[in-house]
DNA sequence: GTGATAACCTGGGTGC
DNA sequence: TGCACCCAGGTTATCA
């Protein structure tokens, strides 16, 4: 699942590639990639438009195109978006949601099996702000996110911090490979409360967020499932989970056996050792 | 305002 | 072999 490490490879790969071509053709095969507008009307919007930037917000990836206007990717789920050279290099058409062909020949494709992605495209640099604004909170990778930042995000949460890392308002780009990683870094149970953890697990839990992120990228993503690079190419980082998908195995800290929950709706694993479950709340006598 | 949950969507896995 | 059903999960809408 393409969460801040794997769109941020993509970015990377990307960015220098396409900054400065033109989009000569667009082709939306997908309604429901831009909706609720038409594939005709975003298809005008970007043909003819030069790319000035390919930048990261959270899970967005953000193509500025000329007079700030910016297309604004998500993957979701399945979504891939490759590079390919030559026609004849493309996929099959199965899973083919748009394709954007470049003045120099290149093609960039959005492929996506369960069609969760979507594309959006937003008229100057104030719409830009409001529309990531209301749906993500700070990057985590950037020297503004401190401790303070996160406990601040926390304080007053009562829901589990599993679920408030998932809550990419609160933190933008961590979802539930890196949420798992990130805890089991901080050493903290996902059913913790957010708002209870104590001022030295939000500094761990801070750092722990960060090497996740940080280990993901350099790696360049996890594949688990359909996430591949803009190349095509698998990432690396499912093969260094501390804890993520390791059900039954022995945890790499104190060697009993991970175990696998569910939190926040979502598969989740976690060192009941390490990661010392929430102490049950004593209910009072009358 | 906050937290929980269903719905969206499709392919793979499982059981019969 | 074929069918029905369940599950995975990021985001959004809805409800309590």
């Amino acid at each position: 699942m393409p969460e801040l490490p794997e769109v941020e490879t993509i970015r990377n790969q990307l960015a220098p590639r396409v900054r400065g071509r033109t989009i000569v053709e667009a082709e939306v095969f997908d309604p429901l990639w831009c909706a609720p507008r038409s594939p005709e009307d975003v298809e005008r919007d970007l043909r003819g438009e030069r790319i000035v930037a390919l930048g990261r917000r959270g899970k967005y990836l953000v193509m500025e195109l000329e007079d700030e206007r910016f297309l604004v990717m998500h993957l979701r789920m399945t979504g891939n978006f490759l590079w390919v050279a030559k026609p004849d290099d493309e996929p099959g058409r199965a899973h083919l949601r748009v394709r954007l062909v470049l003045d120099d020949g290149n093609r960039l494709l959005f492929v996506d099996q369960r069609r969760f992605g979507t594309g959006v495209v937003v008229d100057g640099r104030e719409e830009l702000d409001a529309y990531l604004g209301e749906r993500v909170g700070p990057e985590p990778l950037d020297d503004t996110f401190t401790p303070e930042v996160l406990a601040r995000a926390a304080r007053g949460r009562k829901a589990p911090v599993k679920a408030f890392l998932l809550d990419q308002r609160r933190v933008a780009g961590v979802g539930n490979i890196y949420a798992d990683e990130a805890l089991f870094r901080a050493r903290i149970h996902p059913l913790r409360p957010a708002g209870r953890l104590r001022r030295n697990e939000i500094e761990r839990l801070h750092t722990g967020i960060v090497e996740a992120l940080q280990a993901g990228i350099a790696r360049q993503g996890a594949s688990i499932d359909n996430y591949r690079d803009a190349d095509g190419a698998r990432g690396s980082m499912q093969d260094e989970f501390l804890i993520h998908l390791r059900e039954g195995e022995p945890c790499v800290r104190c060697g009993r056996p991970v175990a696998k929950m569910v939190a926040a709706g979502r598969g989740t694993y976690v060192c009941r050792h390490c990661q010392p479950a929430p102490r049950a709340r004593r209910v009072a006598r009358p």
